[in-house]
DNA sequence: ATCTAATTTGAAAATCGTTTTCAAATTAGG
DNA sequence: CCTAATTTGAAAACGATTTTCAAATTAGAT
């Protein structure tokens, strides 16, 4: 039996916060200080575990930078296309591609890998590759 | 200027052991089992020295479980194919492939998203797929 | 509305992998 | 060997995250 979850109001708040933001990568030392910017009283612990839970939940891109993780809500629409992850700056590249369908289905039945609604690739953005990459 | 660089007695045994265990994921707390079990004395602060050099020049690939890193030494042979990681287990699998290739060329034209020699993709093994994927 | 049990909250303390400190030991190269 | 530069390692510090636990809030029945 699992537990029933409670729907309240920090929960709410926090939530609208990530969607609104649902374009960059929010750490929860963001969220606490737009909360308490905000005068909306949410302690850290709360702030973490909320992530923790959405993150099982499997709503929310993670990126690791020095740490310190890094959130980014899924937006429903992402089921519908692919993603290209910046190795350096984490950021996501959002794509529709027909080849990249083919190459999927490829993978799946040559390599019997699985790639997922959440198939990502890993590489180097234009700007972070004109940067020079990774150091 | 950059300092040179000391080939010491630990170094080498702490390569040597990444090298000899390529084919795992191996974490700081791995290596000091070792050690002690082989009574070669090393202390965990070189440990974590010495992997961080490592990954700052790119000679490994990193998995991060629940706060801990987990290391894998790079081949040279590497940089001739592509690899498709297991997003649960974090397994890494080699692959040449020429449909690879070009979507890689494709990616890169179309959407100027640039794949390195260390391009990954991220998605489920089988033995993960088959297990239900991500929790 | 009111009550009750289950769940959630948050401040403080704990956790734990990793990093820093700094004096002693080791190394490279003359 | 000598010397300067680098490395080592035990202990302390760090810092993001997790746990603790009593008080507050919630959902759902009465």
């Amino acid at each position: 039996m699992e537990k029933k979850k409670y729907n309240t109001e920090q929960r709410k708040k926090l939530l609208q916060y990530l969607i609104d933001n649902k374009d960059k990568y929010i750490s929860a030392e963001d969220i606490e200080k737009y909360v308490e910017k905000e005068k909306i009283n949410i302690g850290l612990t709360t702030i973490y575990r909320f992530l923790n839970s959405l993150e099982e939940q499997g709503k929310l891109r993670v990126d690791l930078k020095e740490h310190t993780k890094y959130y980014q809500y899924i937006s429903d629409e992402c089921e519908n296309h692919y993603h290209l992850k910046c190795k350096k700056c984490g950021q996501i590249t959002h794509l529709a591609c027909e080849e990249l369908e083919e190459i999927k289905e490829h993978i799946l039945k040559e390599h019997k890998f699985n790639i997922d609604s959440k198939f990502e690739i890993y590489g180097l953005c234009n700007k972070c590759y004109k940067d020079g990459g990774i150091k």
